[in-house]
RNA sequence: GCGAAAGUGGCGGAAUUGGGAUACGCGCUGGACUUAGGAUCCAGUCCCGUUUCGGGUUGGGGGUUCGAAUCCCCCCUUUCGCACCA
């Protein structure tokens, strides 16, 4: 194809864009807006899912920038963890090194799609710089009593002899050596999350612009319960168990107790001699169990302790079980057994020939026990329950919280699935934990003056042997106790790299401070967020740690917001033609820059964007390629006839004739839509207008007075989606400033609105013909037209009009018979 | 199992306060032109038939309505998320 100059005309705008600085931030802003997209992990170069991601964001950068918007558009990597450790394990690169080198030639990539990042605040999560300012906020969370050690079971693989993050268990087994994998109990540094729960979990309403499968997936996991807690007494010994319950109307049906082997209560038992063995032999079991092992169990299995448990409320005895299905961490580690009404209490009973009592009877059939097959979950009538006998259940749910509450056997309780965030990594590529271990003194925080903890670098063995790397580095590890100046270790392990991540968005209102993490005065004038771009697969990780980081950072004082962001956009993954999610190790990563070198920047990002709406997957197959050269083709062929010193001439619309006119409203409509659909990231719609528009202007002559003045409004509606052929044409006519500087175009209302409609008639809800007419045009009038229509007058032949149906300026509906 | 989203030509997709189904583009068919190209221009392209006309069609079935891709009910399929949370 005769390609227009693109590789000329990009390779000039990019340099002149950079030279001119013209995406640099005004700070401080007039008008903010605070357009972010997600920035990147460096694992290798980027391929087009980013690329698509980035020019999604700069389409509203442009955008804002043409609407008299001051745009923050930063970008920024995300530089810690395993990808770069792993090469310098496996080729004996330099982690650091590696990571650089990836941001280089990733960063080089970007820039030449044509983006408008300003680079003048690019941030970089692994230099000093940075993570001074991570560690920083961690002693912050030290002091609010949120950063806390404590002991957790974590992922271990026997073979690398190593902890391993969730991500890296496959199937229960290491992703490296295919072992399997077992929990072990370690010793651990903690993010206090929980103590943010309630707050996290009803703010979700304050965001409003957020995609509502996002705030569904987070209050999911958040998974507030509310219930009773309920003190059952262990026999024998009479210490006091409680358990959690949302169904406190089923507390007469308890036939068991089960607790789960990892509970520290097991340990206090004092179970006898008879059944200690099997009970031990079960614990060790379910420890080398991994999760997905334990949840897809066919069937549930569990050990009798040879231990009763007395109900507060029947005072029966029940036999206490270890179970594995019961999970540690949730409520109390243990719950009470009702196989009458609840699923998998029934099966569990059904296994070890457990008796089965039934305390909810459904309306108009009897339940029993022995004929059952499946548990009775729903609402019922309380049958069995003494004197809650006859109550409806849900009714009887207060009436027992209530009773107990009163008897001091109970309590009203609210749970919640969310658990306390693990930082702590046994790796080396990570930013150090600010802590000091000293013998005398305890755990003792690295005083601020001291930061940032440096990682060491040189030589260092990365290959993991059970514990950190920075262990065995002594110049790293010893150090000296900053209260009673002894000699004491720092802290080995490094921080997951979402801590790093929680708070970059801050950091890019003010990149360069290095004596805080950022100015107050900064962020409150350009926070919250006003449209942050990036995929779902984020719903219960990042996005919640940043709103986490967001309101403990406004708790202190640093930020005036204590919600990131007010939009959260979900872009579309870019997956091959196969359908398969693109992957560096698949090999089926495609890079942006051959596509580019080959068909342009402009072309590259038209065919993107019209593919499909931005929230959808795209299947890549490069077929939308020709449409798009066409496309931008055609613009420059037909800028070429345009006449600059045409620009100011002044038109009247009764001086056109009818395609000129047809082109004006055109014009106006595309120029309508396609702000519109900007606004909603409908970009393929926005495009699919402008070919139209482009479609009629194609008919009008290049001598036309409104010629000029066409391609001009054109261009500048084109020049968020193809910026360099957009620039080029706009110098061409005459203008001095980058186009980036114009304001955007208004439409005309009057012109987008039709003179004449078309009217369409249907008898009996068919479509029978058409006309145009006048808009506005009145019922008499159109009904008279319809019924005088040649084809309507066959279809009414013989019958009489019961009913007409008339809506204005669209159709007209004759009901007949 | 629970939760969410989606299903429209050969393909990507458009149309949602209920009002012309298939915009726009790709591909395909025929023609024009030609400096023979990944060119450009013109015409056609949902299906069926007895083809200036008529009938049918938005995963399947039912319903509401003058009128349903759009609203309601049931079913099927696909994708994603969570997954023994008591």
């Amino acid at each position: 194809m005769q390609m227009y100059p693109f590789k000329e005309i990009e390779a000039k705008w990019q340099r002149r864009w950079e030279k001119q600085k013209l995406y640099k931030t005004t700070d401080p802003p007039k008008k903010k807006y605070y357009i972010l997209v997600m920035f990147a992990y460096t694992s290798g170069d980027i391929h087009i899912g980013h690329f698509r991601n980035y020019i999604i964001g700069d389409v509203i950068a442009r955008h804002r920038m043409m609407n008299g918007y001051d745009v923050l558009h930063p970008f920024g990597w995300d530089a810690f963890g395993l990808p770069a450790e792993e090469a310098a394990i496996k080729h004996g690169v330099n982690p650091e090194k590696w990571a650089l080198k990836n941001i280089e030639v990733s960063r080089k990539t970007i820039q030449k799609s044509g983006v408008s990042f300003d680079w003048d605040r690019e941030v970089i999560t692994c230099l000093p710089d940075y993570y001074k300012w991570t560690q920083w906020i961690f002693l912050k969370l030290y002091e609010s009593c949120l950063a806390y050690r404590g002991k957790s079971l974590v992922n271990w693989c026997p073979h690398c002899n190593t902890v391993l993050a969730n991500e890296q268990v496959k199937g229960g087994r290491c992703w490296r050596c295919e072992q399997e994998v077992f929990k072990k109990e370690l010793e651990q540094w903690f993010f206090k999350i929980t103590a943010y729960t309630e707050r996290l979990l009803s703010d979700i309403d304050k965001l409003v612009d957020w995609p509502e499968p996002i705030k569904i997936m987070q209050r999911h996991w958040i998974g507030r319960s509310e219930g009773t807690e309920m003190d059952f007494t262990i026999e024998g010994t009479g210490e006091k168990i409680s358990v959690f319950t949302t169904r406190a109307d089923t507390i007469f049906g308890v036939t068991f107790m089960a607790i789960a082997p990892e509970n520290p209560l097991l340990q206090r038992l004092d179970i006898e001699p008879e059944y200690k063995n099997e009970v031990d032999e079960y614990i060790k079991k379910s420890a080398f169990k991994d999760e997905t092992e334990r949840i897809s169990a066919t069937e549930k299995d569990g050990v009798f302790t040879g231990k009763y448990a007395i109900n507060p409320l029947s005072g029966e005895k029940v036999q206490l079980w270890v179970a594995d299905y019961v999970v540690a961490a949730y409520g109390t580690g243990m719950v009470m057994g009702v196989p009458a009404h609840d699923q998998r209490d029934f099966e569990f009973c059904r296994k070890y020939k457990i008796p089965i009592k039934v305390v909810i009877q459904p309306r108009g059939m009897t339940l029993s026990p022995n004929k059952m097959k499946e548990a009775y979950v729903k609402p019922g009538v309380m049958v069995n329950s003494d004197r809650f006998n006859g109550l409806q259940s849900e009714k009887g749910i207060e009436k027992v919280t209530e009773y107990v509450e009163k008897n001091k056997l109970g309590r009203k309780k609210v749970n919640y699935k969310l658990r306390d965030w693990l930082i702590s990594r046994q790796r080396y590529w990570g930013a150090p934990i600010p802590m000091i271990h000293c013998e005398k003194c305890g755990i003792v925080p690295v005083q601020e003056k001291d930061l940032p903890v440096l990682l060491p670098k040189g030589n260092i063995d990365f290959l993991p042997r059970g514990r950190s790397p920075l262990a065995d580095v002594e110049e790293f590890i010893n150090t000296t106790c900053p209260k009673c100046k002894g000699k004491a270790k720092r802290d080995p392990d490094t921080m997951d790299t979402f801590v790093c991540s929680s708070w970059y968005l801050f950091r890019y209102t003010d990149p360069k401070n290095d004596k805080e993490p950022f100015s107050k005065k900064k962020a409150s004038r350009w926070l919250p967020v006003d449209k942050y771009v990036g995929g779902s697969e984020h719903a219960t990780g990042h996005l919640l740690y940043f709103r986490l980081f967001t309101k403990f950072l406004h708790d202190i004082k640093w930020l005036s917001v204590d919600e990131p962001t007010r939009e959260l956009f979900n872009h579309g993954m870019v997956l091959d033609s196969k359908g398969e999610v693109m992957s560096k190790s698949k090999g089926n990563a495609l890079s942006p820059t051959d596509l580019i070198d080959k068909e342009g920047v402009d072309v590259s990002r038209i065919a993107m964007y019209f593919a499909a709406p931005s929230e959808k997957e795209i299947l890549w197959t490069g077929e939308g390629i020709t449409g798009a050269s066409r496309f931008l083709n055609k613009i420059y062929n037909l800028a070429q006839q345009a006449e600059p010193e045409n620009l100011n001439l002044k038109f009247k619309l009764k001086d056109l004739n009818e395609e000129e006119k047809k082109t004006y409203r055109k014009l106006h409509q595309s120029m309508k839509k396609v702000d519109e659909d900007i606004e909603t990231l409908q970009y393929n719609t926005a495009i699919a207008s402008m070919m139209e528009f482009l479609n009629q202007f194609s008919l009008i002559s290049s001598d036309s007075l409104i010629y000029t003045y066409c391609l001009k409004n054109l261009i500048q509606i084109l020049s968020p989606f193809a910026p360099h052929l957009a620039e080029e044409l706009w110098e061409g006519f005459g203008f001095k400033e980058s186009i980036f500087k114009s304001k955007w175009p208004e439409y005309d209302k009057n012109a987008v609105i039709e003179d004449m409609v078309t009217f369409i008639i249907q008898v009996n809800g068919k479509l029978r013909g058409s006309f145009e007419v006048p808009v506005n045009t009145d019922q008499e009038k159109v009904e008279r037209m319809a019924l005088e229509n040649e084809k309507v007058k066959h279809f009414t032949k013989d019958k009489r009009v019961l009913k007409t149906i008339f809506v204005p300026n669209k159709l007209i509906n004759l009901v007949v018979r």
